[in-house]
DNA sequence: CGAATTTGACCCGCGC
DNA sequence: GCGCGGGTCAAATTCG
C-alpha cells in the first residue's frame, strides 16, 4: 500500500515530523480551518500511523498500528498532528475504528453548528495519558473525523 | 459480578 | 461578573 501515510510521533525534532508533502503549520493552527485550506490532504487507503513508546521514537511492527477501515471503499483522508494531537478524516460508518488499543468512552457532547455528536475517549491501559475524540463530519456525515492526543507509554493492548 | 457506557452535572477559560 | 462552549467527572446503568 503505496498510499499509506506514516506519522512521526509529537517528541521528534520539529524537523523529523515536517510533513511530508509540506505543509507547515501555523501557531494557531486549527483542524477545521486546517480542513479548509488543505482539502488536497486526501489519500486513499489505510493510513498506518505510529505512536512511541516512552522516548523512543521510531519503533516499527510492535507499536505502529493499522487504522482498519471497514467496509469497501475506504477512502482515508488526512492528518496532521500539532502539539502532540494527530487529526484524521475517514470515510466509514462506524466509528469505532480498530487501531489497536483500548478506549474507554468518558464524554459525549453536541458541538455547535453540528447535528452530530462528539464522542471523547481515553486509552484504558492505566496512566497511560492519550485521549481520542471521534465525531462526525457534519457535512458529510459518511466521514468520521477523529483525533489523537498524546503518546502510549505503553505497547498497543488488546 | 466486575468492567465499560451513558448522560447530566460540573469545571474552566474566555469574551462581552 | 456572567454566560457560553468545550472538555471532563461520576453515579447509575448496561454489558459481558
Amino acid at each position: 500500500m503505496s498510499s499509506n501515510k506514516c506519522f512521526q510521533p509529537p517528541d521528534s525534532p520539529e524537523s523529523d515530523r515536517a510533513d511530508q508533502s509540506g505543509f507547515e503549520f501555523p501557531d494557531d493552527w486549527t483542524f477545521d480551518s486546517w480542513l479548509e485550506d488543505y482539502p488536497e490532504a486526501i489519500i486513499s487507503g489505510p493510513i498506518q500511523f505510529q505512536f512511541s513508546v516512552g522516548n523512543e521514537v521510531n519503533d516499527s511492527a510492535g507499536t505502529s498500528s493499522l487504522l482498519q477501515v471497514p467496509g469497501e471503499n475506504e477512502t482515508v483522508r488526512e492528518r496532521r498532528e500539532v502539539k502532540g494531537r494527530y487529526a484524521f478524516r475517514t470515510k466509514s460508518d462506524v466509528e469505532i475504528l480498530d487501531d489497536g488499543y483500548r478506549w474507554r468512552k468518558y464524554g459525549k457532547k453536541m458541538v455547535k453548528d453540528s447535528p452530530n455528536p462528539r464522542n471523547y475517549y481515553r486509552c484504558s491501559v492505566e496512566g497511560c495519558p492519550v485521549k481520542k475524540r471521534v465525531e462526525r463530519d457534519k457535512e458529510d456525515p459518511s466521514y468520521v473525523i477523529t483525533t489523537y492526543e498524546g503518546i502510549h507509554n505503553h505497547r498497543s493492548a488488546s
